[in-house]
DNA sequence: AGATTAATTGTAAGCGCTTCAATAAAACTC
DNA sequence: GAGTTTTATTGAAGCGCTTACAATTAATCT
């Protein structure tokens, strides 16, 4: 049987609400007392039970982490950096894998209600109006990572996509690159396929090379899927010299068809990738990529829900984070 | 402010412990009541409040799982398993990344037992002194995943290391080739370090090769530092045709090495990986590897953990699982 | 010394829920 | 139809904790 307060005050000698000072506010407590009290609690290994402290806070000190596929190495590092801003915040961290899948993201939903998460953050999902309405519902307070949303005034923490994807477009042109592709998210049902393509058309308008604008195919987060892509656009458009991919998966999947085409990475087409994840310097050749500040955006994401949670409010409601093109060995001058 | 049951049996014009059994023993009221309460609950979005629940179960219905590294697929893989077996058993996951921090890990059974976790799984660290006299001393029941204790007797989940080191060395051995190098783990932090270079050992005397026994470089779980290990490795001992890595980052790590020199992978050198993680697949060449169930494996370990909740034993205290070899593009008869 | 004030401690209510004993209502018996 | 059993419902206690408030003790002031 787990120690109780009731417990630790009989062998201390004291009552209970004394124990429940020295946790407290043990400045209030007569010192013989509070050392009294504190080897007790060494001596009995007590903890405190957090259901019955919440039910008088009405807080968990938990927070929810919603994530679409915790098998790709991006959120992955969104996890790492959002448990350690948890651990200096005094939160613990309960992480839910939807691999997609609405119906399973709604019903984490109703169980972070149950268990009374605090806060909620929402990775890199469209915030659908089903979520909406179900975080309204259950007025759980939440804010999006990698994401953001139009039709609601919800916090969040992302990178510009737009001007991410324009500069890795235009680093391919200024290496003199004039037939360029793309492998890009799905529009449906990605927050960043359209922004990255925008950029995408942006770069290519100003130096008037529009006639590359629907060289394009979507893939659907996997490198399979990339593959895949690479096949049918390099077949369409067997002219391309260059693609620009939205994500370092997509990019491993070009690079892999190419390979087996024999079509030399950067030798005859040069291949820009998008977060820079950690595999991105392990794969050969080594991915020229737009970096993300991954662990950061997940640090910076509980650290903005903690705001939200502690005033009621944000300082800054969309939040944009620096990103940066990092030239490795996938991408050369034409 | 949240509705709480008084507020359900108010609108439903009941007691609160006929709202109450309509949620846990339904057939014990009357259809009439029955339906009033449904229907109060849903107008109100009406979710138990999980603190109160434990409060009185002496349960959270959450286990905790401890992971070293949330950035290594492997463990991606082994989360996403448990996770799925959660769902079907009921329980909610937290999962805490210690980063190979003792200090951290150790912080984290506190949080857990305050939190009043159900269970723990802990994965693939050793399970040190330190870890179980704290988990002892709280009382938390617990599984190994892809370790094991020799001291304790901790149910497990795990694979037959040193079968599988065998059947990769084996391989390799009759695809023909007799200089064969290895990059381990560390014996001293990690469980299956020793069982592996057995395994390694043991393929090698039985065909007369012991001559290699010693060509060995440790790296410690990432990519960066089983790169320097093949360096230091192959400037050993250049006449290696064949190297047999621990797992599949080593491999890369190798055969990134390898590209680095020029040295052709499967061309002038063999190099079999360990895990089977997605990326292997992805990676050009594909990797050869030694595959363990990976997503199996965590989702044995929490059914093993709930069949120890639930009848306070387990039937089969140390589980393995079978491994494969998949055989790739990274390897080549000599 | 007696009265006032400050510091410390204990008592008890209550957070939201489950459950058991008690009550009320309905359904049987003979 | 009085007595008994069965069924349905409710009131109240209690899970482990915090915290207002009351009670006690110590300290300070006339």
């Amino acid at each position: 049987m787990k120690p109780t307060i009731r417990d630790v005050a009989r062998m201390a000698h004291v009552s209970i609400s004394t124990v429940s000072r020295v946790m407290n506010a043990p400045n209030t407590v007569v010192e013989s007392k509070r050392i009294r009290v504190m080897e007790a609690i060494q001596k009995l290994q007590y903890q405190p039970n957090a259901f019955a402290r919440g039910l008088i806070y009405k807080k968990s000190f938990t927070l929810g982490l919603l994530i679409p596929d915790i098998e790709n190495l991006y959120f992955a590092g969104v996890i790492r950096g959002m448990q350690d801003a948890c651990i200096s915040l005094g939160y613990s961290l309960m992480i839910c894998n939807t691999d997609r899948d609405k119906e399973r993201l709604l019903s984490y939903i109703d169980n972070f209600h149950e268990k009374q998460v605090d806060g909620i953050v929402l990775a890199s999902d469209r915030l659908y109006p089903e979520y909406y309405d179900k975080l309204a519902g259950c007025s759980i307070p939440f804010v999006l990572v990698s994401s953001h949303s139009d039709e609601y005034d919800i916090p969040s923490v992302e990178i510009d996509d737009e001007a991410a994807a324009y500069d890795a477009v235009r680093f391919l042109i200024e290496l003199g690159h004039r037939e360029i592709g793309m492998i890009g998210f799905d529009h449906d049902n990605s927050v960043s396929g359209p922004p990255r393509y925008d950029g995408f058309v942006r770069a290519l308008s100003e130096s008037g090379l529009r006639h590359n604008k629907d060289k394009i195919r979507y893939a659907n987060h996997r490198f399979e899927h990339a593959y895949q892509a690479a096949h049918e656009l390099f077949h369409a458009h067997p002219e391309l010299t260059a693609v620009f991919c939205v994500a370092d998966e997509f990019a491993m999947g070009a690079i892999s068809y190419l390979k087996d085409c024999n079509i030399l990475v950067p030798g005859q087409v040069s291949v820009v990738g998008f977060d820079n994840l950690r595999m991105s310097s392990m794969f050969i050749p080594k991915l020229t990529t737009v970096a993300q500040p991954i662990y950061e955006l997940g640090y910076r994401a509980a650290e903005k829900l903690h705001e939200l949670l502690t005033t009621g409010n944000v300082a800054t409601l969309r939040e944009i984070m620096e990103h940066k093109l990092i030239v490795r060995e996938s991408s050369r001058e034409r």
